[in-house]
DNA sequence: TTGACACTTCGATACAGACCGAATTGTGCG
DNA sequence: CGCACAATTCGGTCTGTATCGAAGTGTCAA
């Protein structure tokens, strides 16, 4: 006898997906956005190499995440940013329920002020961003979405963004993503990414290796104000 | 042996305690704002009233509903606005998977024209509310949250709405809330609330019984039309 | 007080699935 | 070719928990 079923979306079927503690951490470990082999998941999650491909096995049944063969490696990543935001939300709420797995240690701190998100720039910096680009009319709100304007353009590009290309792929430009340490939205979508690409090849900050934290120089964190300023006048 | 933990929120927990059927059911069922006694909700899961109980029980454990109790009932409801937006956000991501549960009927239509989101207005007519009063200048974006603008203010009061009380108690007037039907935001907050309340005072519409669906009566559409018009002259 | 009803607790069952180690398949490197 | 390594499949164990009915607790109304 099949479970009697309601009306409405299938919630029970991918909040169960993500509910077994091995899945999470392995979730948890692709928010960066990296691709990661099947055995440093393994790692991640802190089970065996068997059980740990079982698990990716539902994952990818359940279209959660996605799959790239090279060589003999395979490499597992988020299935799309909308997963990611799923993430992000339930992050969010756990973190607002109090249920920190672990103290909070330096490490959640560097978290909190800037690391990636699927490899787009989340944290106080990505809040930043994306309180800026609204300040200062580079950006605005079209319907779900927001949306650069024409002066924004003209700013992504002088800070080498290549806005051409990405408007040309069908991904989506712009979306908004919630910041789980903060509640507030930043900017995610292919400009997001392009964006913290940039920064990193400008050398303003870099990936802290094997972890989501992202490391702003001195001098690019100097920079970086610079270009994203906060409350330019108006209110506090 | 406690299993290892790693850093960040612990979202499996919260994950798994939606990702039972019978306990997303009785969420579900709780997304009307309503409150509903156990036996109802019992009702709803289609599982007995000691089952229930039981999955109540973690519910309330895991603080994702509250209780109030009166009389020898017992009467269940959300525990907050996060909580109905965590769910939103699923099963917006349900949606977009195309696991709906069951072939899409008459009433699945009904739901996404209009229907009650924690008290709220959602659905088509929900996302037409939004998307009107920032057209008009009634409503801007404040860093997360929209806010209403002095102009937004007296029109909400023409309507009828005690603004003042709003703003008074310490609840976040303002809110959006993800659309799981069409992926975009809506009105949510005090102000969200207070205005389907009023809806259904002129008479505009009102909560079908035992569904979350909304009935509009075909002179309260008017009105509502009139009052939150579309594309009023820009884009298409 | 007694009965009806709402809800919870208890005891027992049953099933799902998480887990591991060993064996297997597949790929790349020397 | 043959070794090393990545990943999967298989068989088996075991814990967790969803489930129910029956009995227990509490509340309201005669």
């Amino acid at each position: 006898m099949v479970k009697a079923m309601k009306h409405g979306p299938d919630i029970a079927r991918i909040a169960a997906l993500i509910g077994d503690p091995a899945r999470a951490n392995i979730l948890t470990a692709l928010m960066s956005g990296k691709a990661l082999t099947a055995s440093e998941l393994a790692g991640e999650a802190g089970v065996s190499a068997s059980t740990a491909s079982s698990h990716l096995g539902r994952l990818l049944e359940g279209r959660l995440v996605k799959e790239a063969r090279q060589g003999r490696h395979k490499y597992f990543a988020l299935a799309g940013e909308d997963v990611a935001q799923v993430l992000e939300v339930l992050m969010g709420f756990a973190a607002g329920q109090g249920h920190l797995r672990t103290r909070t240690g330096p490490k959640d701190a560097q978290l909190r002020e800037a690391r990636v998100c699927y490899n787009h720039l989340a944290g106080a910096r990505g809040i930043q961003l994306y309180d800026s680009l609204f300040a200062r009319g580079f950006m605005m709100l079209d319907g779900d979405d927001p949306r650069l304007t024409e002066a924004g353009e003209g700013f992504v590009r002088d800070l080498g963004v290549d806005f051409d290309h990405l408007v040309k792929s069908r991904a989506p430009v712009c979306r908004t993503c919630l910041d789980w340490s903060a509640r507030r939205p930043h900017l995610a979508g292919s400009l997001g990414r392009a964006l913290l690409k940039r920064f990193e090849m400008m050398g303003w900050a870099h990936r802290v290796r094997d972890t989501r934290i992202i490391s702003f120089t001195s001098e690019g964190l100097r920079q970086f104000n610079m270009a994203f300023p906060v409350n330019p006048g108006s209110r506090g």
